[in-house]
DNA sequence: ACAAAAGTGTTGAGAGTACACCCATGC
DNA sequence: GCATGGGTGTACTCTCAACACTTTTGT
């Protein structure tokens, strides 16, 4: 069988976008305006244009969706089980991005598709199989956590110490000892002061941010030596 | 634009299969019978059936070139940039696996292509961007070495602790002090003794099985409490 | 002065790392 | 008996985890 005889399926990007967002980790979800599932809620997504690549067609999709520029997205999975989709066979490329606190607003869309933030730990029923890939991209944020520096893009470019620990918190599901993150985190030598404060409700707290000259990657734990 | 009217990409699977063989890392390469890339190495692979999952066609790859059943199979990155088949857009899911030592022949292909392992040190030019996928598989394959189990995997069902030793120095490309290996992965308590031994050129190894029923991931040091 | 959040050190336990010699077998 | 690979223990260092009070500001 020659190349051109294949049967071709169809292939989408489906982007999970992650903002923090008053002491809630939040995923940007789209409600469907047509059929399959029309009026339930997926995760922004579309089709792949012939001459874009993936990284390329999922950029576009987030500036369609969130109009932020400047985001940290990765590659998730590829899910691609026949019958996900009932218009017909459709392969789907899925990303993760992870947009600073403060760019909260999804860009109204062209189409009047209603756009909002749901909290993670309290979403919709969602359309296609997308209850698993939010339930996959989690568990990779909660993992990445673990090891490298991709707290930092949930925050604004300043943040204070407090601030950062409260992001990892909601983000772990488990509270944190104050004492050992500071010191931690500082030894680390991933942040810096920048030599502000922030004022609130009590004493003034230092502003810091992230050294994008850091290493940012720490080295697991080997099972064997 | 309507669902049927996307114009749609070809959609592969292709799999980096590694093995050990002779104190080596290796992996099977095809060599291409048709243009393009004809008469270049390449990983396994082929188009993804209409009705086929995308694990279903890396399966499917596997058994027609090794013969080997039951390995390790985990999904490894899409690949999707314009431009990389000549042939015309081309996506590829790629996969990768670890067949036990001793399932190293590779099966005699219904057409007449070349199949044979190559050291992952030592390899030829590729074709397509399978340059790029392997050295993205070894990486993936050290990085999961050091904080899960899938070392065994390489190794045949029965086992001595210079043996599992010696697998894990090929992959890392380093050495490991014998008596802090052999002490850490007993505490880990993921193998057991058959109660056999191997006799050899010096004093005779107690043989090892890996317990399945043991946890096979530790967590990651955080980077941060 | 008091409420509210920021900031700060010590200690004990466990894990990692470095290191050198005796043991069982085949020839 | 000797060559070959198998098997074993200890001491030091470092990291992790648990834990409570003082400081600075706004009101």
């Amino acid at each position: 069988m020659e190349y051109a005889d294949y049967p071709r399926p169809s292939v989408t990007v489906d982007i999970v976008i992650f903002a923090l967002c008053d002491e809630d980790l939040r995923v940007l979800l789209i409600k469907r305006g047509h059929p399959p599932f029309e009026g339930m809620w997926a995760i922004p997504g579309g089709f792949v244009g012939i001459d874009e690549s993936l990284e390329e067609a999922a950029l576009r999709e987030l500036r369609e969706e969130t109009s932020v520029e400047d985001v940290y997205l990765e590659q998730l999975y590829t899910f691609g089980d026949p019958g996900r989709d009932p218009r017909g066979r459709t392969i789907t490329v899925t990303y993760f991005a992870i947009a600073p606190a403060g760019t909260l607003r999804p860009r109204a869309g062209d189409d009047a598709a209603e756009a909002r933030w749901w909290s993670i730990y309290d979403l919709p029923p969602l359309a296609f199989d997308h209850a698993n890939i939010l339930a996959y991209a989690l568990q990779r944020l909660r993992y990445k956590l673990e090891y490298t520096a991709v707290g930092f893009e949930l925050l604004p470019e300043t943040f204070t110490l407090s601030e950062l620990q409260a992001a990892y918190e909601v983000v772990l599901g488990e509270k944190l000892d104050k004492r050992n993150f500071r010191r931690k985190i500082l030894s680390a030598g991933v942040i810096e002061e920048t030599g502000g404060y922030r004022s609130g409700e009590g004493r003034p707290a230092k502003l810091y941010r992230f050294r994008d000259d850091a290493v940012a990657e720490v080295k697991a734990r080997r099972l064997f030596p």
